[in-house]
RNA sequence: UGUUGAAUAGUGUAACGGUAAGCAUACCAGUCUUUGACACUGGUGGUCCAGGUUCGAAUCCCGGUUCAACAACCA
């Protein structure tokens, strides 16, 4: 019956390697360097090495690449495994690369009795000279041509901490003049006097990437080792080391990095963002991080929706935002519970209801839920808060709201008619005043009376105060990566608007983190971690889609 | 001026020499509606360019164009 998905090119790969026998099993990994928190481009590669694993029935490695010690930190560590866990992926084992420090070190001597590496005394801009461009070819220097036995006893002696952080580093001997640049002898060790988030002070050389990620996937018998584009040109250093030093074949294939509009992915930049406190920490709810989107209120479920949308190419890609939000939304819309949030409110006085009367309408929770998702009491009473931009004292044509004359169904209640305003010596108006039809009471209604519009109210004796935080894209361009000058100038001042005061629900009371929230024709929304027994603090998610927005921007443009 | 990779509706992604080039989203129009939401219906819109091979090319070959990555003691 459902239709087949067509496979990416890597479960290509995976299905041939299978077919072919070349593996009776996969094993794929996961290897962020804890130096910042994951985003959701991580998420895609977090999809995409545990989605195969699943798939196929192999194991995924959470492996940390831990090799530069100053940029690293526990705190990432951790973090790093939460946002994994609540993506909804479990690892196989949680390794790190300096796990391997010992046996890495070995390996480097292994080259070096094959003299395959030599101990370079430059300094790094020499070594930038030496190694020409990408146009010419570069040059050997005298320190090439190091006896075997002086670089064993040199590399020794940079291990036992005999020279300062950049005097010497340990370079593969393999091809100055090569046209790629990561072949010309390659920097496998340098020196750092830095204290490492696990191995402390026992060392004082790391190995650099190259040297460490390929060896530590052969280490852990990874058959697919898949990584970003930017990558490629590692692959033949990646398949040199291991050619050379004879270990397990680990095979690296790339995929092209997720780019989203109005956002960035740099870790760079991302770090930036939370340093110069133009953000509010990693979890920020404008952050594309893992972190922040929970926060945001978004939901393992989309991430993985919209990861299994996009798919896996090679491709540079700039992904719609909107395609994000359609996935949220198709989420929370089957289980977000249904209430009513007056945001800008205006008071409604329905004339014709008696004084001091309270009636209890019943509310269902969720109307895509079979059962309604059960229901809720709400407080009715002759004075209700209504969103300000539901009333219009000159209303023009198709606006099915409230203007005088004009009737609307006051959701889950009665439908009440507009029969006219108060305005203050200023001119704004400070109430709307309205007559009600006994007769048309939700799920009683004998009245006849068909109205166009529906529009959501608290009531003012029983509404409860609660901050509502509105957020917007976190830039102003679509593509702040590509933008002239510094990024930071493409961030959108209005990215977020607090309410401080809004009108909710009394059952609202109850709000909970775990659960997801639909204010009635406002958006989705989630309970911020900031809430507490005397301050009630909601984020929006997203917003609802609104036709009505766009028709009054079209009239606008007219 | 080098090497490597990539070009299919606005965006993303299928089609593996034989489909009227499919799907999703976005957009437009309409139906429905006690959320101007959701749902449903219809629509606009595409193979980077030029040659060649073939009965037949998005797909193979050949030029060209455009974009991206690469010259960190970062990963």
């Amino acid at each position: 019956m459902s239709e087949e998905k067509s496979l990416n090119f890597i479960e290509e790969i995976v299905e041939a390697d299978l077919a072919g026998g070349r593996y009776k099993t996969i094993h794929t990994r996961f290897p962020p360097e804890p130096n910042g928190y994951l985003h959701i481009g991580h998420a895609k590669s977090i999809c995409l090495n545990f989605g195969l694993a699943n798939k196929y029935g192999g194991k995924t490695n959470l492996r940390f690449d831990d090799t530069n010690p100053v940029t690293e930190d526990t705190e990432y560590v951790d973090s790093i495994k939460a946002d994994i866990k609540w993506l909804g992926f479990k690892w196989s084992n949680e390794l790190y690369a300096s796990d391997y420090f010992n046996k890495l070190y070995e390996l480097a001597i292994d080259l070096i009795k094959k003299s395959l590496a030599y101990v370079d005394d430059s300094t790094s801009e020499e070594i930038a000279d030496q190694k020409g461009t990408p146009t010419e070819p570069g040059k050997p220097n005298q320190y090439r041509n190091r006896t075997i036995e002086e670089n064993l006893d040199l590399f020794a002696k940079m291990k036992a901490g005999a020279f300062k952080d950049g005097a010497k580093v340990l370079r593969a001997k393999i091809d100055l003049a090569n046209p790629n640049m990561h072949l010309r002898d390659p920097i496998m060790y340098r020196i750092k006097q830095a204290h490492h988030h696990r191995t402390g002070d026992a060392w004082c050389i790391y190995p650099m990437y190259d040297f460490a990620h390929g060896q530590s996937d052969s280490i852990e018998n990874i058959t697919h080792s898949v990584c970003t584009l930017e990558f490629v040109p590692h692959r033949p250093l990646y398949d040199w080391y291991i050619e050379q030093l004879n270990i397990f074949p680990s095979h690296q294939y790339e995929f092209a990095r997720l780019n989203l509009t109005y956002t960035i992915m740099s870790k760079r930049k991302l770090l930036q963002l939370v340093n110069e406190k133009l953000v509010d920490g990693w979890n920020d709810p404008r952050m594309p991080t893992i972190a922040g989107l929970r926060r945001r209120g978004y939901t393992p479920e989309s991430i993985r929706m919209f990861c299994d949308k996009i798919g896996v190419q090679k491709r540079e890609n700039l992904i719609d935002l909107s395609l994000l939000e359609f996935c949220i939304r198709e989420d929370l819309n089957k289980n977000a519970v249904r209430r009513m949030v007056v945001l800008d409110p205006i008071k409604l006085v329905i004339t014709n209801y008696p004084e001091g009367h309270t009636e209890e309408m019943e509310g269902e929770n969720n109307p895509e839920a079979e059962d309604g998702g059960g229901s809720r009491i709400i407080p009715f009473t002759k004075e209700l808060w209504i969103e300000r931009e539901d009333f219009m004292e000159e209303p023009p044509k198709k606006f099915f709201r409230l203007g005088v004359g004009l009737m609307v169904r006051l959701k889950s209640a009665y439908i009440v008619k507009c029969t006219g305003f108060n305005k203050d010596e200023k001119g704004k108006v400070t109430e709307v005043l309205a007559e009600y039809f006994p007769e048309s009471r939700s799920g009683h209604d004998t009245s006849g009376i068909v109205v166009k519009g529906t529009i959501h109210w608290v009531s003012v004796q029983h509404a409860l105060n609660a901050e509502v935080r509105l957020y917007d894209r976190l830039f102003k361009v679509e593509n702040p990566a590509v933008e002239e000058g510094d990024f930071k100038d493409y961030i959108n001042p209005e990215s977020l608007h607090v309410i401080e005061n809004a009108l909710i629900e009394p059952d609202l009371r109850k709000a909970t983190f775990s659960e997801r929230y639909q204010f009635i024709r406002k958006g989705y929304f989630v309970l911020d971690e900031d809430s507490s027994e005397e301050k009630i603090v909601f984020n929006r998610t997203v917003t609802l889609k609104d036709a009505w927005a766009k028709e009054t921007k079209k009239g606008i443009g007219k």
